[in-house]
RNA sequence: GGUGUCAUAGCUCAGUUGGUAGAGCAAAGGACUGAAAAUCCUUGUGUCCCUGGUUCGAUUCCCGGUGACACCA
């Protein structure tokens, strides 16, 4: 075995996940500064340059104490999707490795971007903006149930097996359908990509009353940090799908006359603590995922020496 | 001090012409393949304020008590 392949089959993936307001940040910072890694963001929107205070994007003394991938790096006009990330975030890491690092650290609470990052999506084709717009439309015109027979018609497996309750799977299966005259069934596989790096999933996590009031408490930093002024610079954007975002959402409903500050201040505590659940929710069936508690102060390096990387089943 | 109204789920309240009760919100659980901070699904037993009375049976009616609110002194 030559040097080379050896130094290949050292590289990792270290990802840090755990759910909104857990303690990422910091926590990545150090591990990052421990392995010389950059810190690649897994974050479906810190990734928007527009949005910066409802989404908790890392400090000015955080972000230059190492360098950072994925923060602010995208226009909320482009937009940005998982696959799409699958993509740019593989090329940033194999030009990274090719670079010389062993170890890179990335971080970030969008389950479905990591899990394209460790597993790959299959070959579905992009959305096609008109296409889908037109069908969201009908959506809100004709209720699910015309989309669903449609769906029903075209591609019988997936009306059988997807969420036919969830508009927007139904939207999705029925776009990819009409775009491609092919079921969307027939391009899913559930394979699991290989990938040329062992990954190690650090989880954090903390009791759930302790999050929630981190939660909370964020909420209110946030307001005081101007998010109000924030989201109105935002309103003209308030129809793409980036800007349909916990914070910027209840605040245009504000702006709008429709609730008071003082509920718009709620309702994101609220739903920021209900997006907090659902991640974990997705975590939850993720057997690789190593946990460990966010407010233990442990050394963040020493966790992960004698982690086994599990994507080539190697323990270090 | 007097009179009236109210007291039911963590909160706001509905309801039972007397047969031990249900909505919204909160909360909990789950799903998830290019919108994912998105989207969707499931979950409601609580001394019906307390004591006594009437009744086969009271959370419901009656007496008394306690508390809240309103009005009158």
């Amino acid at each position: 075995m030559s040097l080379s392949s050896d130094s290949a089959m050292r590289r990792r993936l270290v990802i840090v996940l755990g759910p909104t307001a857990v303690g990422k940040t910091d926590f990545s910072i150090s591990l990052a500064l421990r392995y010389g890694s950059p810190v690649i963001s897994c974050d479906s929107r810190q990734i928007f340059r527009e949005m910066t205070i409802g989404t908790a994007v890392p400090s000015a003394s955080q972000l230059s104490a190492v360098k950072h991938y994925f923060i602010h790096s995208h226009s909320v006009v482009d937009g940005c999707t998982a696959g799409g990330y699958e993509i740019e975030a593989l090329d940033l890491m194999s030009r990274l490795f090719r670079e010389g690092h062993e170890t890179l650290v990335m971080a970030g609470g969008s389950g479905l971007y990591i899990d394209a990052v460790c597993r790959g999506l299959d070959d579905f084709p992009p959305a096609d903006p008109e296409l889908r717009a037109g069908l969201s439309e009908r959506l809100e015109r004709e209720g699910v149930e015309s989309l669903r027979l449609d769906l029903k018609r075209l591609d019988p497996e997936s009306y059988s097996t997807i969420d036919i309750a969830n508009g927007q799977r139904v939207i999705r299966a029925l776009e990819v359908c009409l775009m491609t005259g092919r079921k969307f069934s027939s391009f899913k596989t559930a394979s699991v990509r290989r990938r040329d790096f062992g990954i190690v999933k650090i989880g954090l996590t903390r009791p759930r009353e302790e999050l929630y009031s981190r939660i909370n408490a964020r909420v209110l930093a946030m307001m005081e940090a101007g998010l109000e002024s924030e989201a109105r610079s935002l309103v003209r954007f308030r129809d793409l799908p980036a800007l349909r975002t916990v914070g910027y959402r209840e605040m245009f409903d504000h702006f709008d006359g429709k609730i008071s500050l003082e509920k718009a201040v709620e309702l994101i505590q609220r739903n920021t603590r209900h997006y907090a659940k659902r991640q974990m929710t997705w975590w939850a069936r993720d057997p690789d995922i190593r946990w460990i508690s966010a407010g233990d102060g442990l050394s963040p390096a020493s966790v992960i020496d004698d982690c086994p990387a599990s994507a080539d089943g190697r323990a270090e």
